[in-house]
Parts: structure tokens; C-alpha cells; sequence
DNA sequence: CTGTAATCCTGCGAGC
DNA sequence: TGCTCGCAGGATTACA
């Protein structure tokens, strides 16, 4: 569910709420989650102040006095601050009190999520490292290009990889490629430079807008505050299929690949005939 | 190096 | 109304 543009809105809303609070006190749930929370993490954190709450791609840094929190919320996780008077929804799995009286919360219906302790910094830099790619708004162009055109997979699947790009999920992804007008099936290897800064461009132009809209929401997706995105109301491609391009009325199609549904429009999105591997030019 | 599928979970809508 | 099936914003691992 969340991905780059929503763990960005979540941060944004909880840095006020929670930073220079203290942590008084932690209850887990016991079910387990994806990085199962351990018993003794709740004293490790409990006494510490916020320092600060940063994003990286879909993760979520949470700097204490001594230690760190590392957050992920998988499909279905919310990170909410707000009143202890809150009911308490199923699927509660963490509850931080605050030193102001409030609560943070984490929520995971499905949980894919999770909260990782890690006593050092550094750890958590190298854990972060291994896994993710510079953020979007970061890449240069020519490592964006090169990145893309060394690899033999399709587009949609170079930009699902964390470690090429970081932050980019199923929804933005398919609307990325439409605003750039990419074939999500065209390789990276097929891709010219002029199409990889197109695109690039495009990546972040598209999440940025998200941002704007406080992300998307389509069934459990809440920021910081407990508030939706409407940045569904935005979508090009995701989940329109059969409905009309908004550029050419072509009904928007949807197809499998990398494991994950991929909507496009099959006329603004043609594969280009420059390059090799078409069809259409074969005359006898 | 690729790609595919399965895995971890719950909930919901479609179809019968 | 109730059942089964397939699918859902992600990351990781095993296997062909």
C-alpha cells in the first residue's frame, strides 16, 4: 500500500507530534509481526526522546537519544499520533504513550509491516544501504540512464527494484511509465537516453503531485493524522481498466508482469519502432 | 543475470 | 445468505 509519496506524508505529519517527546511507555500485541517486535526493545526505547523522524524510499528512520526505530509498513500499515483517548482499532499491534499525553500508534492488518530496534546508527545505515538505490529526486540523470540500460528486464520491473530507484511501488510505477509514455514491457537495455530522462522526469513529477494530495488512498492507506490522500482521484492507468485514456479514449488495458498488475494505455504507450525487436516492420 | 512463484497475512468484492 | 476464489499499496527467498 504505501509507498513513497504516503510514508513521505505520514513522516511530514507525525515530525511535529513527535519530536522532543519522550517515550514513557511501549505495548506490543502478540501476534507476530514480518520483523517480529521483541519484548525487550519496549524498556530499550522507553525513557528516550524523538530526535528526529526521516524517510528512505518506503522505510521510516526514527532517531532516539540512543538508539533507532526502523519502520516499514508493508501493504496495510498505519503509523498514526494523536490522543490516548483514541479507540483502540483491531489490529493494533505497538502503542508508544508520549510524554505529552499522546500516543503513537502502529497498525498492520495484514501485517507485512513492522518495527525494528537497532542500537547503532551505523547498522541501520548499512541495513538501509544494501537494499535501497538513491531516492528519486536525487538520481542524476546519467545514473538514472545507465542503471535503466544495463538492465535486460522490462521497465515496470527495473523500477519496482528498490535498489535501482527506491521508493517507487506498483500504483506509481504504472503511472510513471504512462506519463513518459513507456511500454512498461520495453527492457531497460531497449531504452534510449533520451526515453530514461523522459521517464525520470516523469517519476518524479508523478510523485511529487502525490505528495501534494497526501498520497493515495485506496482502502487502508492513512497519513500521520489519521487523514486519507486523494491522490486516487489522480490516477492516469491504475485501476482505470476499460475506462478511456484521457489522451486518446483508448480503454486503458491491464496485464501481469513482474508479479504485479500493470495497467497501461496501448496507444500512447506503443512500443517505438526505432529500436529493435518489432514486428511491424517485417515486409515479406 | 532473468523471471516466476511462493511466502508472510487479512479483508473484500465477484460470482455462483 | 453463504460459500469459494482471486486479488490487494511490499519484500524476501527459492528455484528454473
Amino acid at each position: 500500500m504505501p509507498e513513497l509519496p504516503e510514508v513521505e506524508t505520514v513522516v511530514r505529519d507525525l515530525r511535529p507530534a513527535l519530536i522532543g517527546r519522550r517515550i514513557v511507555r511501549v505495548a506490543a500485541s502478540r501476534k507476530r509481526l514480518r520483523n517480529p517486535w521483541s519484548p525487550a526493545w519496549n524498556r530499550a526505547i522507553c525513557g528516550q526522546q524523538i530526535k528526529s523522524i526521516t524517510r528512505r524510499g518506503k522505510w521510516i528512520a526514527t532517531k532516539l537519544t540512543h538508539s533507532q526505530l526502523l519502520i516499514h509498513l508493508g501493504m496495510t500499515g498505519q503509523l498514526t499520533v494523536g490522543g490516548s483517548e483514541r479507540q483502540r482499532e483491531s489490529h493494533t499491534h505497538l502503542i508508544a504513550d508520549l510524554s505529552d499525553g499522546a500516543q503513537l500508534r502502529f497498525r498492520d492488518i495484514r501485517r507485512f509491516g513492522g518495527a525494528t530496534y537497532f542500537s547503532s546508527s551505523d547498522d541501520l545505515d548499512r541495513f538501509l544501504a544494501a537494499r535501497l538505490g538513491p531516492e528519486p529526486f536525487d538520481v542524476s540523470a546519467r545514473e538514472f540512464r545507465s542503471a535503466v540500460q544495463a538492465a535486460r528486464r522490462p521497465l515496470k520491473a527495473v523500477l519496482l527494484d528498490q535498489t535501482i530507484v527506491a521508493g517507487v511501488g506498483n500504483i506509481y510505477a504504472d503511472e510513471s511509465l504512462f506519463v513518459a509514455r513507456l511500454p512498461p514491457r520495453q527492457l531497460g537495455c531497449q531504452t534510449t537516453s533520451a526515453q530514461c530522462e523522459r521517464w525520470r522526469r516523469a517519476i518524479v513529477e508523478v510523485l511529487e503531485a502525490a505528495i501534494d494530495f497526501r498520497g493515495s488512498t485506496i482502502r487502508n492507506y492513512v497519513g500521520g493524522s489519521g487523514l486519507s490522500g486523494s491522490y486516487q482521484h489522480e490516477f492516469r492507468v491504475y485501476g482505470r481498466t476499460g475506462d478511456p485514456c484521457l489522451c486518446c479514449n483508448t480503454p486503458v488495458e491491464v496485464t501481469r508482469l513482474a508479479g504485479r498488475s500493470t495497467h497501461f494505455c496501448p496507444s500512447c504507450q506503443k512500443p517505438s519502432d526505432r529500436r529493435n525487436g518489432r514486428k511491424t516492420a517485417r515486409t515479406s
